[in-house]
DNA sequence: CTTGACCTTCACATCAATGTCAGACATCGA
DNA sequence: TCGATGTCTGACATTGATGTGAAGGTCAAG
């Protein structure tokens, strides 16, 4: 398919597809014209790029993790040396760290949230703070956030 | 304490604590003499909203969040609107759907890992991949990663 | 009193991810 | 064939998170 199909069934401007080509993220074929001509699987791919870059990696990052989002045929066995070995395992604990952190984030909002709603108003029945605070939830703020460690 | 010790404390260059205040995410006092003073549970607040950034979000995102992360004594029940609840709740959602694209991601890095490193060779062994490939693994590269929806 | 470490504000630089526009060629339907 | 739409390359703008440096005030120790 050319780009401008792409562009309409991952939700992706044109201009990145472009962008995530010179990263070396995406690799197209061109047809006679010049146009970019993209296989089938690359929907999957563009989606999986989006979502890691919206989870916080870098295209740098992204393109090392490539050969694991495996929808080619090859099976990149050339990149088992050690030192690739070594940085696909620290991204990976980097990305266990963010995993965590994300949960804790999340545990710590839906309890706030659940500690909030009770007392959630229509706009109409506004009333300064005060009043809702003195209304109950003697709990205290202890919700917990975390934290990774200083880059 | 003053911004340096938090600096040291956190890890995070005094440019950025003056920054993140600038963002609404950090209101230390002023001494006398205009110097910040920080008080002790915006140790644990910087590394929070270090980590949330790391993990994608923006610091206005953050700025919402700070009410939940709950170290200050107040219990900001003010917040309990249902636009401020709303938003909350959206985010909410979508850092459930990050934390489901790290897991699938990291799960996939780990299969790989685990299917690369019995082909490791230290540099001098280096062979051309061929070799390697003809070696072993049969199994269809299957590894199947997501993918959010599109912004 | 001076030096050095720390603090202030202001401003410009950088980097990655995007937006946007311009000028030219390709393709397709009326 | 004409016009609309799609594509190409290239370049410049923007935004958010940072880095960096200038010019000057504060303060404690020698």
């Amino acid at each position: 398919m050319r780009i401008g199909e792409l562009s309409r069934r991952t939700g992706t401007p044109t201009r990145l597809l472009r962008y995530y080509e010179e990263q070396g993220l995406l690799t197209p074929e061109r047809a006679e014209n010049g146009y970019r001509e993209y296989g089938e699987h690359l929907v999957d791919r563009v989606l999986q790029i989006r979502g890691l870059l919206e989870v916080g990696f870098t295209t740098r990052i992204i393109k090392e993790f490539l050969p694991c989002l495996g929808n080619a045929p090859e099976i990149h066995l050339h990149n088992a040396y050690p030192d690739k070995i070594a940085l696909l395992e620290t991204e990976l604990a980097r990305l266990e760290d963010r995993i965590r952190i994300l949960e804790k984030n999340r545990d710590a909002i839906a309890d706030y949230l659940e500690r909030i709603r009770p007392f959630a108003q229509r706009p109409e029945d506004r009333v300064p703070a005060r009043a809702a605070m003195s209304a109950g939830t003697a709990s205290p703020p202890n919700t917990g956030l975390l934290s990774s460690s200083p880059r």
